[in-house]
DNA sequence: CCAGACGTTGTT
DNA sequence: GTCTGG
DNA sequence: CCAGACGTTGTT
DNA sequence: GTCTGG
């Protein structure tokens, strides 16, 4: 799965990355921490002009269907599952609205029963987090699905993105089951076509090349969503070694 | 995704 | 909107 | 036909 | 256990 992501690259980058037609009308700073219900820049085509956006959406979908945000509280649709994508709520968004999430990192968790943590008995199993990247370019892009919701009592519309997932990689297998597709630049048109002339692009949401990626320990404080900050990439030197005791 | 809260009434 | 269950 | 759901991950 | 907030 993929439920926490990192953005640091400039608005610069990103405009020249994705090739977008004009930069980004709103601030863009980095971002190590990024969580599920926060607003953060997605990439789509306009309708009419067919120029590339950059635009602010909530990570987490809420259908146009909802007939309240409490409907979807408690439901996760923070991700989409590549093999479910052609039925049910996402059946409409994959055909119509797919859209391109900038990233330059994402961070999974090996969860670690307690039963295999040495020292004192503990209940709680533990949460190593790893970082993620791609060798060659600092910043890539997740598949993105989106949809806008009008809220009935105030007419307000709300556009919310989620990150297909698909099978894990070698990479990411010995910790997780589960990927985010990672599309190459070269499919991006592809990806966010909405002519619906193409055909649709199943053969997209595929594990990424294993050997194209790089992990890394990250520091535990992005456990917590507060936490922010350049040095939640990277475990800290003096953190000892998994099962090791200090004396 | 993980962390942390999770309740009511009445009074100030 | 679209699919499933009854 | 109408009514009602429509999701993911992890863990056991 | 389950839901909310980040």
């Amino acid at each position: 799965m993929c439920g926490r992501y990192i953005r640091r690259s400039d608005k610069q980058r990103i405009t020249e990355h994705f090739r977008l037609h004009g930069e980004p009308p709103f601030p863009l700073p980095p971002d190590f921490n990024i969580a599920p219900t926060t607003f953060q820049p997605v990439i789509r085509l306009q309708r009419d002009t067919h120029e590339r956006e950059a635009l602010l959406m909530r990570w987490g979908i809420v259908p146009f269907t909802a007939k309240s945000l409490d409907e979807y509280k408690g439901i996760s649709t923070i991700n989409a599952r590549a093999e479910s994508i052609q039925s049910g709520i996402w059946k409409r968004l994959f055909e119509r609205q797919r859209c391109l999430i900038p990233a330059d990192g994402f961070y999974e968790w090996d969860t670690i029963l307690p039963s295999r943590l040495s020292g004192p008995k503990s209940t709680k199993p533990r949460k190593k987090p790893m970082r993620f990247w791609l060798k060659n370019d600092p910043v890539f892009a997740f598949a993105g699905l989106w949809d806008a919701w009008r809220n009935p009592d105030t007419g307000e519309w709300l556009q919310s993105f989620a990150i297909i997932t698909t099978e894990a990689n070698d990479l990411l297998a010995s910790i997780h089951t589960r990927m985010p597709v990672i599309l190459h630049p070269r499919d991006y048109a592809r990806w966010i076509d909405r002519s619906g002339d193409s055909p649709l692009p199943l053969d997209l949401l595929k594990p990424f090349d294993a050997a194209e990626m790089q992990a890394a320990e990250a520091n535990p404080k992005v456990n917590n969503a507060r936490n922010n900050g350049e040095e939640l990439l990277d475990k800290p030197d003096d953190e000892p070694e998994e099962g090791q005791m200090l004396f």
